[in-house]
This record gives structure tokens, C-alpha cells and sequence, in this order.
DNA sequence: CCGATAGAGTTTTTT
DNA sequence: ACTCTATCGG
């Protein structure tokens, strides 16, 4: 114990419940938390990372805790701190990627790369895969990069190489798959950069290849941490195995009602396994939540109820009942947009802090229609996730600008910049240069630096070539001697024109694009504050890694616009979850391919993330595409227990028999596909509108009536208060 | 080589 | 509806 004297052990298990305690004072050997949502695991996590250093039972270093975002490494590392003090910093408290690119660093010139190796976001790889599509001759309106692309990252998470992939292909798309992938390969290698599933693949090649690099990890690591371990793929899963030491000190947390990333190689049985991988492994459940109302957690049960194969758990909490969940229907988007408004306005009013307020929906493009009516209610929000400053064109041609100073061989980096600004380099010369230093095994700098060798190159491209090399040459030098990266940027921007050409511009676009770079100048210089030894190498690691749900802010008045998906692992007392209709939530996409039971786990995850008051609105109709679409109200909404709900419309008609709230899985709701029982000109009763006629029939069961007093309106036909009188 | 125009594909979710 | 891409004329 004389290796942490300060920390009192006593202390550290007060207001733990009985499981909550045993998990955080579990001698040894693997452990499995299955955590339901708001059951205290991160201070479980952080609580047994005290007691294990607390008691001495283990160095501070010598702890390897895993999350998946950098927000909730921060908030981790964070909380650790306030138990522990200083120690905090001699932990590995990072996400997979970053764990994966720290030792890489030190180890990736096993494997034939260079310890400055670039790191391409998706975005980049996407270009890549592109190119090597281009170069193939494939046509990529047959195959887009996109799936493509989709394939080859599948395949990494599993751990298959372009010559695995190409062992088992079956189709013609998979062939094709794995000669891109064999090209794609290749060539990431050769410009000496990885991308995000590399980190991950090299990271295990290093562990498998050399066992002395791996006896050195799961030495210096004697327990390992993981967070949210039902979202891991089967990389992670290996990179976890082969760092767990004889001791097998391996703890993992996670929910798996709570996997929602299954479509980018998460697999859920490795938390669904894992007692079978280890037999003798303690598993402890967590179920008593500490968010939410019993309603907002019933609701939740019996939702996800619908899923078979769950590691059975059942939430509960002692808070009391709290307010019925608010169910809305809406004429459409926009209608659903005022509602929520309003409704905030309300809450507001009534003393709420915006703050507490977000707004869920599916996908990011929802946020649109939300954000101008925010706007024009003069209500203050941040939406996490769309379109991320990092992705934005300028900031990664000023990343890429950076990235080639430091790895002269990243072609991905020089074609994105070597015209932007223009300078006469189109992409018949660009292609020239590539291509010869393709053919010539040389670095693409080498090669521009001397345009007189290119074949084919013209006099206008030879000069442009020398007058841009000879600025980027004095960057080089500039940039050997390690100035502050806030510095070397702002040089960038300036001697290669980039600024003077967006100054040139004179647009609104232009000036927004100026302050974005000066924002990221600003982020520089930050990180050149902060960092203990800042490096550009560092620096450009640690903003490729960054994402955008990294920068949301707490508790600055602002109501929290996001996806379901980057809501996990947040809480909120008052939440939003819009666009609850068939086709939008569950997405259609998801439908088509079997994956119901993950939406229904998103649908938990958004309905747990409440604390006090959740509303789920659905809209009539919408536009999807530009073009007008009418969509069923969500079968989640109906699985909702009518009696835990404000549900007007079961009230409205009265004897009308309440929605089925259990469906087969996978199963259409009967009731909802069968054809409306009205046709063109019937004559109609509705209970508040009066007789009206039946001007048209829609799909989705909608009926459009026409009345004398009240003009046209549509209504689902089987929900609204109708009857035939004719 | 560049800019304008037309056409197509896009939107599921992200470290 | 919007953005990216291919094509054409300058």
C-alpha cells in the first residue's frame, strides 16, 4: 500500500451498490460487467482502476484501459484523476486507434514502414480506392468505390489479407473486390501511410510476427480495461487477446442491447461469448439505473423485449414512475420541427436549461429541416456529427499540405494539393508525374522536384512544377527544424497562396473557409501549449483520430442536436428521438438487410439516454429525396405500452382496440400493410371534421378525405377516428 | 487548363 | 434537394 498513500480505499466503495462493489474488487482473472444502461459502469471502470492502484495491486502504468471515442477516454481519464491524482498520466487511457497508432509508432518499422507514416481518414482511403478502381480499368458505376471500399474494410476487420480475401472469393464483385484490395494495398504500403482498420490489422501483425514485441505488452500491461466491448470486430477482439498476459487481467463492460455498429464489423458475439472463451470468468450484471424514470425504463424493456438472444437483464430503478412518454403525430417534417420548437420554448420557460434538451434523430440529413426552425425560433443549438471540421475541403488541403512535409511520399497528400490553389497543374500532368514516379519506384516529390525528366510534360507544366517544388523545398527545411506547428502552418498558408487566393475570392464561402484555417491555426497553437514535446508527427496523428463527437461542448445553454448513434454513452433529461416511421426509423436500408434488431437496440439506446421526459414524434408524411413519402408510425413507437404513454389518438376513438405492442421478428405488422378499406368517393364520417369525401388513396395507408369546412387533409387510415357512411 | 453545365447518385449509422 | 462527376467550349 505504500505506493499510494493518498488513496483512501474505505472511500472508494462508499455508495457502490453490492454488485457494483464486487465488480470494482475483483482480485484477478477475467471479469465480464454486463451494464445496462445508466447503471454506473464508468464508475465501475474508474473506480476499479483506483482500487487496483489504491491497494498497490498494480502500477499505474502498468493499466490499459480502452474506450471508443476520445470523449469518453477524456471523461475517463478524467474521473480516474479525481480519485487517483497525477498517477493518472503514467495510464494508457485512449481509444483502440490511438492505443494502436502509439504503438505503432514504435513498432511499424517491422513492418516496412516508417515511424512518420500517414494516417488516411476515411476519406482519403475512399480516394485511394478510387484510384486503384481507375487504374484496374474497373467501372465504377458497376462497382462505386463506395462498396468497394466497404468490402476491403469488412475484410480488414477480420483479419483477411488481399491474398485471404482473394482465396475465398465467390463472385464476380469479389473478385473484383480483391484485386482492388490487392492494389489498394500495395499502395497505402508504398506511400507509407495506414488507414483507420490498419492501424488495428499491422498493430496484431506486429503481435503475431514478432513475440518479443508482443512479451513486451502484455508485460507492461498488466490489466487491461474495455469499455462498450459489445461494439468491438473481430480485430479488436485479437488485438485484446494477444495483449491479455498470463494473468489474464482482462475486464470488459458492455451492454449488448447496446450494439448499434454491427455495420462496420462489430461483432456482438465476442460479448456474447465471452463467458465461453473464459469459463472461469466472474460475470456481474448491473441493473439498477440511476438516470431514468421507471416509465422511460419500462418503455425501454419492453421494447428491446422483442429481441431474441439477449443476455437477459432488466432495468429498474427507484426513482419513481415520472411522466407518461410523450407520443406525437405530425402532418410532416416540418410540422414535427414547430412541435418540438414549441415545445422547447415550453420547457424552457418552465426554468429548463437548453442544455438539458437533445433532439435525436436517424440519419444526419434530419437535421436540416430541425435547424431552420430552430433558427428561426431564436433557439440555440450545436449539432454533433454531419458535416465534421476536419472534412471540410480547406482544412484538408492544409492537413495535407503539413502531411507531405513529412511524408514526401504520400500521393494522396501531394495530388490533393499540388493544385490548390491553382497553379496551372491540371490533372493531365499530375497524372504524368504520378505515373513516372510510378514506373520509376520513385517517391512523387522526386519526381516533381525534377519536371525536366517527365516525359511529356509541357513547358507551362515543367515551370509550374518548379516554382510550386521550390516553395514546397523551403517548407521542407522550414519544417526540419521543428518550429511550433501553429507557426509552420500559418507559413504554409501563406507562402504556397493559398490564403491570398480564398482572400482573392471576396465571397461569404471564401471568408468562412479563412476562418475555418484560422480555427484549425488556433487548434495548432493549442496543441503546441499542451502537448509535452509537440512534433508535427503528433500533431497530425492526433487530428486524424479526433472525431467530431469529440467536440461537443456541455452546459453552454445549447440544446444538443445528434444522431442516435453518436448519442451513446449520453444522458439528457429531456429527449427528443424524431422521425419515428417506418422506412426513417427503423431505416429502410437496415430493413431490407436483416438488421431490425440493431434499430430496435438504437431505439434502446435513444430511449435510455433519457432522464426525466422522452418524446418520440412521427410525421404523416416527408420528403426523402425531394420527393413526398408517407411513412408508417415506427413499430417502436407500438411497442411502447400504450399505458406508459400520452398516446391522444387511442382516446380519440374510443373501442378502437389498442395497437399490438409484440411483434414476430422481422415481422410486418399485418394490420398496418392491409389495404385501406376506402376508395375514391366514398363518403366519410370523421369524429371532429364531420362528413367528408375520399379524394385520394396513398400508400402507406393513407387516406386523403375532402370536406366542405375544412378543405383537404390526409389521415392514416386505420388510426383516424373514420367511418364509412356511404 | 479552367469554368460552366448537365446528369447521376445519394443518405444509415463512424473510430 | 444537394453534391459530386463527366463532358464540352473557351
Amino acid at each position: 500500500m505504500s505506493a499510494a498513500p493518498s488513496i483512501d480505499v474505505e472511500r472508494l466503495l462508499e455508495g457502490l451498490n453490492p454488485p457494483q462493489r464486487e465488480a470494482v474488487t475483483h482480485e484477478g482473472g477475467p471479469l465480464l460487467i454486463l451494464a445496462g444502461a445508466g447503471s454506473g459502469k464508468t464508475r465501475v471502470l474508474t473506480h476499479r482502476i483506483a482500487w487496483l492502484v489504491g491497494t498497490g495491486r498494480v502500477q499505474p502504468n502498468e493499466i490499459l484501459a480502452i474506450t471508443f471515442t476520445n470523449k469518453a477516454a477524456a471523461e475517463m481519464r478524467e474521473r480516474v484523476e479525481l480519485l487517483v491524482g497525477r498517477r493518472t498520466r503514467a495510464m494508457w487511457v485512449m481509444t483502440f486507434h490511438a492505443a494502436c497508432a502509439r504503438m505503432l509508432r514504435v513498432e511499424a518499422p517491422r513492418l516496412g514502414y516508417t515511424r512518420q507514416f500517414t494516417i488516411y481518414d476515411q476519406a482519403d482511403s475512399r480516394r485511394l480506392v478510387k484510384r486503384s478502381i481507375d487504374e484496374l480499368g474497373i467501372d465504377p458505376k458497376r462497382f462505386t468505390p463506395a462498396a468497394i471500399q466497404h468490402q476491403i474494410s469488412d475484410a480488414k476487420n477480420k483479419l483477411r489479407d488481399a491474398d485471404a480475401y482473394g482465396q475465398m472469393v465467390g463472385s464476380f464483385f469479389e473478385q473484383t473486390v480483391a484485386d482492388v484490395y490487392r492494389l489498394y494495398e500495395s499502395e497505402l504500403h508504398r506511400m507509407n501511410a495506414m488507414d483507420f482498420d490498419d492501424l488495428l490489422f499491422r498493430s496484431v501483425n506486429v503481435l503475431e510476427l514478432f513475440p518479443e514485441v508482443r512479451e513486451r505488452y502484455t508485460t507492461a500491461f498488466r490489466h487491461i480495461l474495455v469499455d462498450e466491448y459489445q461494439d468491438t470486430n473481430h480485430a479488436q477482439y485479437r488485438w485484446l487477446q494477444l495483449l491479455t498476459g498470463e494473468e489474464r487481467n482482462l475486464m470488459v463492460v458492455g451492454d449488448d442491447s447496446q450494439a448499434i455498429f454491427g455495420f462496420r464489423g462489430a461483432d456482438i458475439t465476442n460479448i456474447l461469448d465471452f463467458e465461453e472463451e473464459f469459463p472461469d470468468a466472474l460475470t456481474v450484471k448491473l441493473e439498477q439505473n440511476y438516470r431514468s424514470t421507471q416509465t422511460i425504463l419500462s418503455a425501454a424493456n419492453a421494447v428491446i423485449s422483442n429481441n431474441r438472444g439477449r443476455k437477459n437483464k432488466n432495468l429498474w430503478t427507484d426513482l419513481g414512475q415520472g411522466d407518461p412518454i410523450h407520443v406525437r403525430e405530425l402532418d410532416d417534417e416540418h410540422a414535427e420541427a414547430r412541435f418540438v420548437a414549441r415545445e422547447i420554448e415550453r420547457i424552457v420557460d418552465e426554468g429548463a436549461s437548453r442544455a438539458e434538451i437533445a433532439v435525436f434523430y436517424r440519419t444526419n440529413a434530419q437535421s436540416r429541416v430541425l435547424e431552420d426552425t430552430l433558427v428561426r425560433a431564436n433557439l440555440a443549438y450545436q449539432v454533433i456529427g454531419g458535416t465534421k471540421f476536419y472534412e471540410r475541403a480547406e482544412v484538408k488541403d492544409a492537413v495535407a499540405y503539413l502531411t507531405l512535409l513529412l511524408n514526401p511520399q504520400d500521393v494522396v497528400a501531394f495530388t490533393r494539393v499540388a493544385n490548390s490553389p491553382r497553379r496551372g497543374i491540371g490533372a493531365t500532368s499530375l497524372g504524368r508525374v504520378t505515373g513516372f514516379a510510378n514506373t520509376m519506384g520513385i517517391p512523387v516529390f522526386d519526381a516533381a522536384a525534377d519536371p525536366e525528366e517527365v516525359p511529356g510534360l509541357g513547358a507551362a507544366a515543367v515551370k509550374a512544377f518548379t516554382r510550386f517544388m521550390g516553395t514546397m523545398r523551403v517548407l521542407r527545411e522550414r519544417a526540419e527544424t521543428g518550429p511550433p506547428v501553429a507557426e509552420l502552418l500559418e507559413e504554409v498558408l501563406r507562402e504556397t497562396g493559398y490564403l491570398e487566393a480564398l482572400e482573392a475570392e471576396r465571397t461569404i464561402e471564401a471568408q468562412g473557409r479563412i476562418e475555418n484555417l484560422a480555427e484549425l491555426v488556433e487548434v495548432a497553437r493549442e496543441y503546441d501549449g499542451t502537448a509535452e514535446s509537440p512534433t508535427l508527427g503528433e500533431f497530425l496523428q492526433q487530428i486524424a483520430l479526433i472525431a467530431d463527437a469529440d467536440t461537443r461542448v456541455d452546459d453552454e445553454g445549447l440544446i444538443t442536436l445528434m444522431t442516435l448513434h453518436n448519442a451513446k454513452g449520453l444522458e439528457f433529461p429531456i429527449v427528443f428521438m424524431i422521425g419515428c416511421e417506418e422506412g426513417v426509423f427503423p431505416h429502410s436500408r437496415a430493413l431490407d438487410e436483416g438488421g431490425l434488431e440493431e434499430e430496435r437496440r438504437l431505439a434502446y439506446v435513444g430511449i435510455t439516454r433519457a432522464e426525466r421526459d422522452l418524446y418520440m414524434t412521427y410525421a404523416r408524411t416527408r420528403n426523402v429525396f425531394g420527393a413526398r413519402t408517407y411513412g408508417a408510425r415506427s413499430r417502436f413507437v407500438d411497442e411502447v405500452p400504450v399505458d406508459l404513454t400520452d398516446r391522444e389518438e387511442q382516446r380519440l376513438a374510443p373501442g378502437m382496440r389498442p395497437r399490438a405492442t409484440v411483434w414476430d421478428d422481422g415481422d410486418i405488422d399485418a394490420a398496418r400493410m392491409s389495404p385501406v378499406a376506402y376508395s375514391l368517393g366514398d363518403d366519410v364520417k370523421h369524429a371532429a371534421f364531420g362528413i367528408g369525401k375520399v379524394i385520394a388513396v396513398e400508400p402507406g395507408g393513407i387516406v386523403v378525405l375532402h370536406f366542405r369546412d375544412h378543405g383537404d387533409r390526409k389521415f392514416v387510415a386505420d388510426l383516424a377516428p373514420l367511418e364509412r357512411v356511404s
